[in-house]
DNA sequence: CACGTTTTTGGGAACGTTTGCACACTTTTT
DNA sequence: AAAAAGTGTGCAAACGTTCCCAAAAACGTG
């Protein structure tokens, strides 16, 4: 019982022609005359008509679509992101593929394998925190495979990137704290690998210098595993406030709202007194109590950025010397007035 | 510069064997010798010998791989149910085509016709809040595409479906709010369409019967867009409010926490007065302010059992004729100490 | 009206698999 | 010793497209 669609072949015999007279009236080619054209589409119309993209993609080798890999879907920042890759991918008929590392490396392989043998036409990635070797990707890059890099880009890889202005975000962020007050200021992040691990280090050293603060590095805390486990983000709490912060500026998201979910519930006395400034791309930072203040990555641009670029890459017809690093900016969302959140 | 994998063919030609005994010792079959299978499998393996998917779904006009619609995946409901679902699909070799109907009908039926033109061997959906018309869905169906519905269901369509006991879910929040001292407790829930708003509405109905307390129409609001725009949420409050409810019980994720947002933007004074249940699967609860008591659904479980269910049905020989409703139980998250909340 | 041109159409191979069938060879049975 | 059964392999068709190449039809032109 299964779904019997119309085929080429069926238009075809019904209407007397050949399969490739039908093929060249649906492709709208020159060479057939607008009366048959206009035959077929009729028919193709009356049947319902649906290219089979199977067929498609075996006869072209390439299969119109494109492979995402993400940390974890359900964090803000990378849904956004998915919804600006798929508003550009639909327009240009592409289809896309999700997969999630859940921040592991062995998974991110995997799953990129995977795509990767089901003749994806090229791939959209940020990488997990775990991951340091990328010679896998190097393998298929070489081999061919179209390869954009968002977010979590290597510095060694000479393809198009796409990031945030992790520096100035982390900048202003630090800076902020600093303008109401705070003289204290921790830094907790994600583990070292990654480039927006370092970048937004560099964006908070350079604040803390322009004001003169003495930088500590028993104040920055890594987060090997991205915050994934809030084990990991207890631990980091508490080595962190013996050193008595009076602000914290954190640089992801799962960070960011599991270190205020650490600091409830481990020292509730201590938890509104430190100021918090992080990245986050929630929609929800309105309701957290302690209110705090946000760094907002532009994520569907950067969705639609990326994709765009990945696009050309595999549209080119010939091989892409130039790359491109865009970077874009974030934008600082600064904490609601402090009565709203003692009240509410 | 395209990727050149290995085929059967160069395999076949290499060791001078037919394509047919590669493939038939590719795939294990009892007609080859162990020799020529064990030679097969290791020239395969040298060569990095990738099976071509594309070529094996035209052929057994199959695609192995199973189409998803969600209306958000930037959604903790869905985006755990989506994890449930990819860790029963990729154990058993399907991989799976994630879609968004932002919660419009028209999306929802464009998405659902690419996903089977794209040849999906079964398709897991939870309507939108404005579908009615489900008469595409009848229309694949009845050409072979199973169909598995989950969360949001429609009642007349025979095949498997899933969801959460969405009675005994409102039931419990409601009643919660009655024994927490509460009076005028009001309503605020999805499109009157779907499923689980006929079936919240029904535990909610049933928990004030329970204390006597008369059911009054108008504490009931429906928003049609499922929240999705913040005006129809603060139209909701702001029509709620004059009837002076203590209490609200919130019948879905993004109403729950649009809600509360609203109420905070509109009427701060009164925000922290109302007490709230809601169902949602948000990890951050805990950080929310006011906070409130939540109706967790059992999101991951839901994603494995539906997997199986439409795996069962892509499976089977005979056409399937018995049909299961399955329902999975809620659980009722209490609000956290009002101490915590005013303090933090 | 015979010829070259242009326009329109059809034949058939190819993309990489799977699989029914036939064939050759070996072993067992009668 | 012949027939039957079993074992291992190859041929070729098929899935639904696209596109190269050739053939047919239509059209000018001298």
């Amino acid at each position: 019982m299964r779904f019997e669609p119309s085929t080429i072949k069926d238009i075809a015999k019904a209407l007397g022609l050949s399969t490739s007279t039908v093929s060249r009236a649906l492709r709208d080619r020159y060479e057939i005359s607008e009366e048959t054209k206009k035959l077929v589409l009729a028919y193709a119309e009356k049947v319902n008509y649906r290219a089979n993209p199977i067929a498609r993609s075996l006869k072209e080798r390439r299969s119109y679509s494109i492979g995402i890999i993400v940390s974890e879907i359900a964090n803000n920042f990378f849904s956004q992101v998915i919804n600006g890759i798929e508003s550009i991918a639909y327009d240009r008929d592409y289809h896309v593929i999700i997969s999630q590392s859940h921040e592991s490396y062995k998974q991110e392989k995997l799953n990129v394998e995977h795509l990767a043998s089901r003749s994806i036409d090229g791939l959209l990635i940020a990488l997990s925190s775990e991951t340091q070797d990328i010679s896998y990707l190097r393998d298929l890059y070489s081999k061919g495979l179209p390869i954009v890099f968002f977010d979590r880009v290597p510095d060694d890889f000479e393809t198009h990137k796409v990031i945030a202005n992790n520096f100035k975000g982390a900048f202003d962020a630090t800076e902020h704290l600093i303008l109401s007050g705070k003289k204290v200021i921790a830094h907790l992040t994600n583990s070292e690998n990654l480039s927006i691990t370092k970048e937004r280090l560099k964006g908070y050293q350079a604040a803390l210098a322009k004001y003169h603060i003495e930088f500590k590095p028993e104040l920055v805390k890594y987060c090997q595993h991205g915050g994934m486990h809030s084990a990991e983000l207890e631990q980091a709490v508490k080595e962190l406030l013996p050193l008595k912060p009076d602000g914290i500026f954190i640089s992801s998201d799962r960070l960011t709202t599991g270190c205020i979910m650490a600091l409830k519930k481990t020292n509730p006395e201590v938890a509104h007194k430190i100021a918090i400034a992080g990245f986050t791309n929630s929609n929800l930072v309105e309701l957290f109590s302690p209110s705090l203040t946000s760094v907002k990555q532009p994520a569907f641009e950067m969705g639609q950025v990326a994709t765009e670029l990945l696009i050309s890459m595999i549209e080119a017809k010939r091989p892409i010397t130039e790359f491109e690093t865009k970077v874009l900016d974030t934008e600082l969302v600064k904490m609601q007035k402090t009565v709203g959140n003692r009240f509410l």
